[in-house]
DNA sequence: CCTGTATTTCGACAATCGTTGAAATATGGA
DNA sequence: TCCATATTTCAACGATTGTCGAAATACAGG
């Protein structure tokens, strides 16, 4: 992930009614909503939420498809965990203190163990 | 981990003059650096910087202490995974598509598989 | 106490951002 | 075709942001 991109995706996010929009969405995965529910569900214009939507699209963090007259927003499912790995692409091999933390989270929440844990070898390799 | 204080941290790291500060800062965690070196490091005039820096230790995700002169920065090791950790949070407990690779990417990162893989269990219990 | 170094604070400025109202576009149905 | 619904686009605005120069503060050493 190039750096540029991930300062897209961060500033998508840092504001309240576009990380709000989301994690609606995250929840609503993989079905998506459509704009105007999503606009309802939050109490945002319509016209404010779609600008809005066109920055999270443009960052690569939603999908958009039209079925009939509405159209149906939906996360892109690698773009957080593209971005989660970027942010976390400097701390690691050989220092784990910062990464073990959200590797637990991450099997904590993720509700299930990794298919087979892989043996361990440093990020470069 | 609140949603003002994850919008206060995403924002912060939404720049990229702040984004490069923070990657420099983990990857000389947990030592950390002296506000010069890090301006020399990145180019940046030491007034910018200060206003980054305060900025980047307000949102948490980062701690200062001054040594003699100079005043040394530091990453706080917690920030990122909580941050992480938030943005993850809506995404699991029988939706694992989008956390797992997250799972496997903190595994990899990490370097060392964690202590003990624990039992699945949802995210409410 | 005085000087030099490191860092922050202040005030100003251009640039960007988020919201709003009005108008435009796209779609489906009568 | 005409109409109603869903969504976007556009122009404008106040608010926020990032950077700069200059001045202020904090500290160590002589």
């Amino acid at each position: 992930m190039e750096s540029s991109s991930a300062i897209d995706r961060l500033s998508a996010l840092a504001q309240p009614g576009r990380l709000a929009v989301f994690r609606l969405l995250v929840r609503a995965d993989p079905e998506g909503i459509p704009a105007g529910e999503i606009a309802a569900a939050l109490g945002l214009a319509p016209n404010t939420l779609s600008s809005q939507l066109a920055i999270l699209v443009q960052a690569g963090l939603l999908s958009s498809a039209r079925e009939g007259r509405v159209i149906r927003y939906a996360v892109r499912p690698d773009a957080l965990s593209e971005l989660i790995v970027y942010l976390m692409e400097d701390c690691c091999g050989g220092r784990p203190e910062i990464c073990q933390p959200v590797q637990e989270a991450a099997a904590r929440a993720a509700c299930c163990p990794p298919s087979r844990t892989r043996a361990c070898r440093p990020l470069s390799a």
